[in-house]
DNA sequence: GCATTTAGGCAAGAGTCCTTCCTAGAATGG
DNA sequence: CCATTCTAGGAAGGACTCTTGCCTAAATGC
C-alpha cells in the first residue's frame, strides 16, 4: 500500500508512447497507411509518419507492398511482420487441444489429441518456429508459481503426473501460464464479483473478486473438496466424503459417478450438502451471484437452489452460459503476446 | 479483460509528471529549495526551476520566507501551502476516535467520545474548515458501495442504525471510505494471500489476496456467521448457532459471551467448529498463512491449532501482531489525500 | 480536360527536457 | 582581512517531440 511510483518525464516516454498507439493501431486493424493511422489514434500525420520511420527501421513494422486505390495519391499500407505467435493449449483426461494464435487474434493452427500425454506433440504441430508464450488451461489444480499440476489429498491427479511446464519449455520461448479449466471458464464470465461452481466429477470452484480470478497463495482457492457441510442424516462432514458416504464414487477413486448420480434419489441430501458448501462461499466471498456449472451442477439446480433459499443468507444461483474454457485462455494468450510484442518494439 | 487503455502523448503529460514530482517530494520533505528538489527526483535544476514557477503561480506551492544558511548562496525554501487534512476515525461500541491527518502523514488533532453516535462531535471537533476525505473503520459490516452499515440475520449492529456518511457529509468535501475494523485490521500486516480470523464478541474474517482486501459484492465479504461447521456432538451447524447450543452467548443477544467462553471447558468442541471454518477458509481463500486475532482467538490459539491440525488440508495459524485498526486506515487517508492534492494541482 | 480527393512531406512554432556555464552571496581558513 | 570554496539560482544552447498549416503528386469523376 502507498508506494508511489512515478514515471520520470522524458521525451522517451512520448516517443515510446506514439509507438505504442502505432503498434496496437496495426493489430487491430492488420494494416494501415499512414494516414488512417492518424485518423485511428488522433495524433498527428507528422508525429505518425516519424513513429512509423523509427519502427521501420528496426523492423518492428513493414511496408507490406500493397498501395490503396481509390482517388487521391496512392498510400503505403504497412503492418506487422511476422510477430510470433501464443500457444494457447486445453488439458483434460479426454484429450488435448492446442492452438496456435497470432497478435490480431486469429486462431491460425489447431489440433487435438485424445491423451493428455501428448501434449508436447499436439504443441509442436501447431508450432512454426517457437512460440512467445503458452497459456494453458488444465483440469486440475495449478500450482500458480510453478505451473505444476497440485496432487491434494483425496483427489488424485486427473492428467496424472504431467509436468506442463518441462514438457512446453523446448517449444516456448517466454512464459507459460498454466492454470485450473474452472478459473478459465470464470474469466469467460461478464462480471467483477461472483462464485463459479463446478459440479462434475470432480468439484470446483472460481472466485471472482474485483473482476479477477482470485487464485491464492499457492493457486488452489476453491478447492472446495474439504468444506464442512452437511452430511446423509445432519452430520457434519467434508464434501467429498458425503459421496463416499452415499455410495456415489467410482470404483477405487474419489471421483464422483456423475451416472450414478443422476439416477439416484439422494436429490435433497446431497442438494443440503451443495446448500452448505454455497454458504461457505457466500460467507467468505459475498458474491454478487453463483454461477453454477458442470454435468450435475447444471441438471440439479432446481433442487440446489431450493435448498441454499433456506439459508440466513442467499444469492441468486445462475446457470453457467455454455462456455468454452478457452474463450478466456485464448483472450489472455492474445493481450500477453500483444503486450510481449510492443514492449519489445518500444524497449529500446 | 484486454481493454488496453494507452494515454496520449503529449508535452502537458511531461509536465504534469514534473510536477507530481516536485510536489511529492515536498510532501516528504515538508520543505526544499530547487536544488533540492532535483537532487531529491533525479530532474534538472531548470526543469525544476520551471515547475516550481508554474506551481508558485497557481498556488500548489509557496515561498515560506525561510532561507538557507550555510556556506555558498542564499537558498529559498518551498513547501506546500495549508492543502486541507484527511479525516480518520474508528467506531466501536466502546467509542469513537476521531483524528485529522495532515499531506506530511502528522495527526494534527485527535479527539474520543464515549458513544458511537458522537461520531459527527468527534469529528467536528478535529476539524479545521472542511476535510478533504474521511476514511473510517467501523466494528460491523460495511456496505461497500453506500458505506452504511449492514444487518445480518442474527447480527445486530453494534453501533446501531448509524449511518456514517450521512453523518460525515456535512463536514467532508471528498470520498468518504468505511470499511470493517477487521478488514482495517488485516491491511496492517504485510503479506500478500492470507485471512484474518478475529474471534471476540462477534466473529469475523479478512480475506486478503494479491496483497488486497477483497471485499466482495456488497462488502461483506468474511461475514463467516453462517458458515456450516461442526457442532457439539458432530452435528452440522452453523458456526454462530455454535455458541448458542453450548450457552455461550449474552442475554437476548448473539452476541458470544467472552468471559463466560473463557471459563468454560468448551475448548474442544470450539475448537473443532473453528477448524471447520477454518477449512472453509483454506479451501476458498488458499491463505499462506491465517492470522488469528480477537479475545478468545488468541487465548485459544493453541487447541484451535490442535484442531485443525487434524484436517487433511491446513496452513499455519499465527497470533496477530497488537495492531491498531487505525494504522492502516490512517495510510490509506494519507495516500488519498496525497492522490488529491497532486491531481488537483497537476489537472489544468 | 479539369476540379476534387487523398497520402505524404516540409516548414514553422511551441514546449519540454537536458547539459554547461555564469553569477551572487555567504562561510571558511590562513 | 582577504582569497578561496561552496552553493542556489539563472541563462544559453541544443536536442527532441508534438502540433498546425501548407504544398505536392497522383488518381478519380464528371
Amino acid at each position: 500500500m502507498g508506494v508511489v511510483e512515478t514515471t520520470k518525464p522524458s521525451l522517451e516516454l512520448l516517443r515510446s508512447l506514439s509507438d505504442e498507439h502505432v503498434l496496437r493501431t496495426l493489430m487491430r486493424e492488420r494494416r494501415a497507411t499512414r494516414a488512417e493511422i492518424a485518423a485511428a489514434t488522433g495524433l498527428s500525420k507528422p508525429t505518425i509518419s516519424e513513429s512509423v520511420k523509427r519502427l521501420s527501421a528496426s523492423g518492428a513494422v513493414v511496408d507490406t507492398g500493397e498501395r490503396t486505390t481509390g482517388r487521391g495519391r496512392v498510400g503505403t499500407y504497412y503492418a506487422l511482420p511476422a510477430s510470433g505467435r501464443a500457444l494457447v493449449a486445453s488439458l483434460a483426461s479426454t484429450g488435448v487441444v492446442a492452438e496456435a494464435v497470432d497478435v490480431y487474434g486469429e486462431i491460425v493452427a489447431r489440433a487435438t489429441a485424445p491423451g493428455a500425454d501428448e501434449l508436447h506433440g499436439a504443441a509442436q504441430e501447431v508450432a512454426d518456429g517457437p512460440f512467445r508464450l503458452a497459456v494453458v488451461s488444465a483440469a486440475d489444480p495449478v500450482d500458480r508459481h510453478t505451473g505444476r499440476l497440485v496432487a491434494l489429498p483425496d483427489a488424485p491427479l486427473e492428467l496424472g503426473a504431467l509436468d506442463v511446464p518441462a514438457a512446453l519449455a523446448p517449444l516456448v520461448d517466454g512464459p507459460i501460464t498454466v492454470d485450473n479449466d474452472v478459473n478459465w471458464a470464470a474469466r469467460a464470465e461478464p462480471l467483477r464479483d461472483f462464485a463459479y461452481l463446478f459440479l462434475g466429477e470432480g468439484l470446483g470452484c472460481a472466485v471472482v473478486s474485483d473482476g479477477e480470478v482470485r487464485r491464492g497463495h499457492t493457486g488452489v482457492a476453491g478447492e472446495i473438496a474439504h468444506v464442512v457441510t452437511v452430511g446423509p442424516d445432519g452430520a457434519a462432514m467434508r464434501f467429498t466424503d458425503v459421496f463416499g458416504a452415499l455410495g456415489l464414487r467410482r470404483a477405487r477413486s474419489t471421483a464422483i459417478d456423475v451416472p450414478k448420480l443422476l439416477a439416484s434419489d439422494a436429490h435433497e441430501t446431497l442438494a443440503g450438502a451443495v446448500a452448505g458448501v454455497l454458504s461457505a462461499i457466500v460467507a467468505l466471498a459475498d458474491p454478487e451471484v453463483v454461477v453454477v456449472g458442470g454435468p450435475w451442477g447444471r441438471a440439479w439446480l432446481e433442487p440446489i437452489a431450493h435448498a441454499f433459499a433456506q439459508a440466513p443468507r442467499h444469492v441468486p444461483l445462475r446457470p453457467a452460459t455454455v462456455g468454452d474454457e478457452l474463450v478466456a485462455a485464448r483472450a489472455t494468450a492474445l493481450e500477453q503476446l500483444r503486450d510481449a510484442v510492443v514492449s519489445a518494439a518500444t524497449q529500446r
